[in-house]
DNA sequence: GATGAATGAGGATTCATTCAT
DNA sequence: AATGAATGAATCCTCATTCAT
């Protein structure tokens, strides 16, 4: 967490800070990452920064603290409502997802970056730990699904569970691929956000939720 | 490539020091990994080192080439046979990951890092490019799939091949968190494989194989 | 050049650095002299240098404008004066020559060495380079002293060009024998300064004047 | 000196060993030259190496032997005759020394290199050395010169002795500049010569000796 | 006589962190 | 509250030399 003499930061100057803190961790591995560039980057003293943060990785805990919030103002998590459809959330769900990784490019890159950190002090694989995560909440959800006759009973849970963690954590990439996006070059450009059509999102998110309700098999 | 000395080597000697030198990479990003700590662990003078190969880099370039080889031994990639059916190849290869991810776990979970490696030098994301190298490989297979009528029509094939590429990548995670197998652990503590029941195996290629074709949704 | 710790630095504090490092490569070839060395003469730490100096690569640049600089204020280069002989312009300088050899041992050492310096990567020989640029200068000089007919016209310009430089970049050497300097033990014994008789110096440049005007031969 | 097993080498093998050993010295100083590639370069092992020559000491001093008697047998030095004039000598050994240079630019290279050897530990200045040499032998010559009256009084011996040397040692550095000659790319490219014209030659020998008998200023 | 693997001290440079000002 | 100089261990890599085979 930050340092009190962080918190008396004025809003703005707070945001700045931030920002180039999470460019550096976006550009850069935990270990890679450097405290050097960033004082260097935000024109203050090395000292200062030890004044805002207690060590380098307390500001990577709070960056994830501060990413992973705001990700939740603005994407939903998957639970089933009580009258709507699972597949119908999904699809809503997802979309948010992609609308999240496109307006918030930087914070997504970081969050993504996150998902991928090794390391062996503190044995933590913080991926493993959100599909972890994401399956536990899953489950119960598509045990109900499942008596409300919605999803099938011939495969085991875990497995429908983590087939839909696992599509929904590629979002990201697929944009990337898909429309050709470069978030290392756009974190670099420090252009703040990105755009695809809001139609192709809906498109997409509806395909990906007919992929998972129906399956590839043609019926 | 190693340089010849690596080459006169003993084949255990060669065999002992990959394993470290794999170990090293396994636990640790290419930067944070430490040329150091290798020799170290070898026992072996630094100079030796760099008799075996010409650098780190070189080193982890070999690295990737021989895990690489090692896992086309085990691994056939997917492609559609004449006559066999796709989902029935996707439930094959799918066991075939696993049960190359258990006997080598230490294999596996180095090339698992490699995918995630990003470097701002050069700005390639290994990951993604493996992905989209799979979804070159897959479009044309499911274009004729969906000719054959195996494969349905109304979803982009982009999607579907892209779902298929992400669920194949996480069964190394799936398996981790099924069994609680912890990969770090298990290299840390130099166990040289893991054990699942052959018939665990089929079951849940099967599962995902499903899941792929008919979906989650209840006939 | 310098970095803005170093330049923060008290002036004595800034001296004691320049002298040491001034020392080492006055007694050893770029290559070969030590960043741990001048550290370890300085008491400071590894990292305590590099908040002064970029590189060592710009430790030496900035060493050999420093000098560079140091002897312009005290040598004037040889250009011909309106009204003065030519002749009268060189005993002059070359007094001034030695009158700085001997003020500045060690920095006369250390320009001496960066003359010296050849390196096959940037495949320039600095002495060759110096004396092609005295050529450059001295040429015009003498085309006008042939025209006022204060130099003979029967011999090449670049023969007597080179005759003058070559003389001139010997006075060093010259005073090291002829006094039984050693410049190497002067160095390291930190002396500060040579002793030679004003007379001797005036002496000397006017024998250099007399032969380089009239000849060895006897008239 | 070389060891046993080197002089046991075939007269055509040895000579190969000792152009690659005076290539490496002839473009890096003594530090930076290096025995790992001058085996490389010869194909032979390390070990070799260290039974031809006890240590990368002993080839250097036996390659500074080795050239100055290759030169001692092209170059005689610059002593009174009996009968003819001085001048005419000089002339003459300057004359020489330029076809030396001309013809095994290698040797010449790295007499000239060795010539800017400086080094801490062996504090020997060898160029400071050949140069108080040649003064010894030059004063002698010089004094018996004088009464002959082919030498002038006026002037300290020991600055025309001086005069002499350093006019003489210069003649590479002008030849390089003259004829834009690189020596560095010449030994890289394994030139094994380099080419002036014999009349140019003797018109700069004499250009030189004229301009040491006569000086610069008009009659 | 020849080989070439092993050595380990040394090279330049970067880093997160501390602390006196 | 802020500064920024100092630290020193860590990084990768090269070198001349030795010695068992």
């Amino acid at each position: 967490m930050y340092l009190p003499t962080f918190q008396n930061l004025p809003g703005q100057r707070k945001e700045e800070i931030l920002d180039v803190c999470l460019t550096e961790f976006a550009l850069h591995d935990y270990q890679t990452a450097s405290v050097s560039r960033i004082v260097r980057d935000l024109g203050i003293a090395k000292g200062s920064f030890y004044r805002y943060f207690k060590s380098k990785k307390d500001l990577y805990s709070y960056l994830v603290y501060y990413t992973t919030e705001l990700r939740m103002g603005h994407v939903n998590e998957l639970f089933e409502s009580q009258d709507g459809d699972f597949f119908t959330l999904f699809e809503e769900h997802i979309a948010m997802v992609m609308r999240f990784d496109l307006r918030y490019p930087l914070h997504s890159r970081f969050l993504h970056n996150t998902m991928q950190e090794r390391n062996t002090d503190q044995p933590v694989n913080l991926s493993l730990q959100a599909k972890e995560m994401m399956l536990e909440l899953l489950t119960p959800v598509l045990e109900k699904c499942r008596q409300r006759r919605i999803v099938r009973k011939d495969i085991d849970t875990t497995i429908l569970a983590y087939t839909i963690a696992q599509v929904q954590m590629g979002v990201f990439d697929f944009l990337s691929i898909r429309y050709k996006l470069d978030s290392g070059k756009c974190v670099n450009d420090k252009q703040s956000s990105l755009q695809v059509p809001e139609k192709e999102i809906l498109h997409i998110a509806k395909g990906f939720s007919k992929v998972l309700k129906h399956g590839l098999g043609e019926v």
